[in-house]
DNA sequence: AATAAAAGACCGAGCGCTCGTTCAATACTG
DNA sequence: CAGTATTGAACGAGCGCTCGGTCTTTTATT
């Protein structure tokens, strides 16, 4: 169920006009990679469907044999992200083994993450309002995903190894506040990195959502 | 100092072809008041001059005469925006005498503001990106404004009323935590909506924050 | 008070341009 | 040669903004 490292990127999701599936995705991984270097750079709207092809070796024309819209193109953005941040936050949590120490460690590694991927969550986060509401949905499913893995990992823990019991209301909204407490050192960065260092604020959002600081 | 509800709508800032300040003034009110709207519902890209004039009830060319450029229209809404937010934090804290339970009553005041105001937070959080720096500086900035005014709360009740000393960093991140977690409640909201009553959301953040949880 | 003149506010057709997208022509490949 | 992939010029809708002009209000003049 989780390792799969999933790269759906040849979906019947969006469509192509390319019929060999492995070209689909070999290229599609490719002109990915390029769309979020400019799209961090530029935003979504100054990048044009120009600039996307030349970065990524081809013709307008090519481009759009392997995409079928901008908007599309954006989706598998979105998508690729998820995946990336999701990949790395469940390797933080399988070696976590239930201590608060444990929940501290999956924090610090979560941390990091959202600094390592700073320009990519500011991205998700402008840019999902652009999206068709039907894949907006999807992307809003992710996001889900993500906060859920730290939503199972805290019911996990609840109750056992001095850890408090938690009803599951209390459980779900703490999973947010990590989540979005990490997202927060990347789109508040324009205060956070003059004034701490990643270190201070984990260590301080650690204790802050362990409770530890009143 | 407080209690001004600045309207400094008039600014230099942003120029005008319109001599009469006090009419500036007015239609700039009325322009924004129309803007706004037009933009939580259609986003700023996909609502075009003509669409702001005719809401107006101004024609294209009038509305420049009041305002020099869409941008710098934005900026002007972003600023009303936080004018808005401001006032109303500040109200909330002028009655804050610096209790524990003061902290709490607070928050949740400033949460109830940020659930009137949630489309208007959603919109700064997606519309900031396409200020022009010189304005986006600007508009951080009063951002970082109210965050300050949690943070000087927060730091004039350090070590007063069984409440326990916090060093300046950690007074600083809690501000921005409990700024953060207000505007969570805007921009997660489907998924908060669907979870929780504002009432249940405060209660259990007001406990986060106040780490009463573990 | 009547009239002229100047100033200020308002108007909207249209300019110049950008951008996403298409498609007929061309090249490649097996 | 058939099937597939690639190309980039051309398209046309849509945009922000301008500017020559009109209408209204205020001021000046007789």
């Amino acid at each position: 169920m989780a390792g799969e490292k999933a790269v759906s990127l040849t979906d019947g999701e969006v469509p192509t006009q390319i019929k060999n599936p492995e070209l689909v995705r070999e290229r599609r991984r490719h002109i990915i990679d390029s769309t979020v270097t400019l799209f961090i750079a530029h935003g979504y709207h100054k990048t044009t469907t120009r600039m996307i092809a030349r970065a990524a070796g081809f013709s307008v024309g090519s481009l759009y044999e392997y995409v079928s819209s901008k908007e599309d193109l954006l989706y598998l953005v979105c998508k690729a992200i998820h995946e990336e941040v999701q990949d790395a936050v469940e390797d933080a949590l399988s070696d976590s083994s239930g201590q608060k120490e444990q929940l501290a460690e999956v924090i610090r590694q979560y941390f990091q993450v959202c600094d390592k991927m700073a320009d990519h969550i500011l991205l998700m986060y402008q840019v999902t309002q652009f999206l068709p509401e039907k894949w907006k949905e999807r992307v809003l499913v992710n996001e889900l995903k993500i906060t859920d893995l730290f939503v199972q990992a805290l019911a996990g823990m609840s109750g056992k190894n001095n850890f408090p019991v938690l009803d599951e209301k209390r459980v779900n909204l703490v999973g947010h506040n990590i989540s979005v407490l990490g997202q927060m050192w990347a789109f508040r960065r324009w205060h956070m990195k003059k004034n701490f260092t990643l270190d201070q604020y984990t260590s301080i959002q650690t204790d802050f959502i362990l409770g530890l600081l009143f």
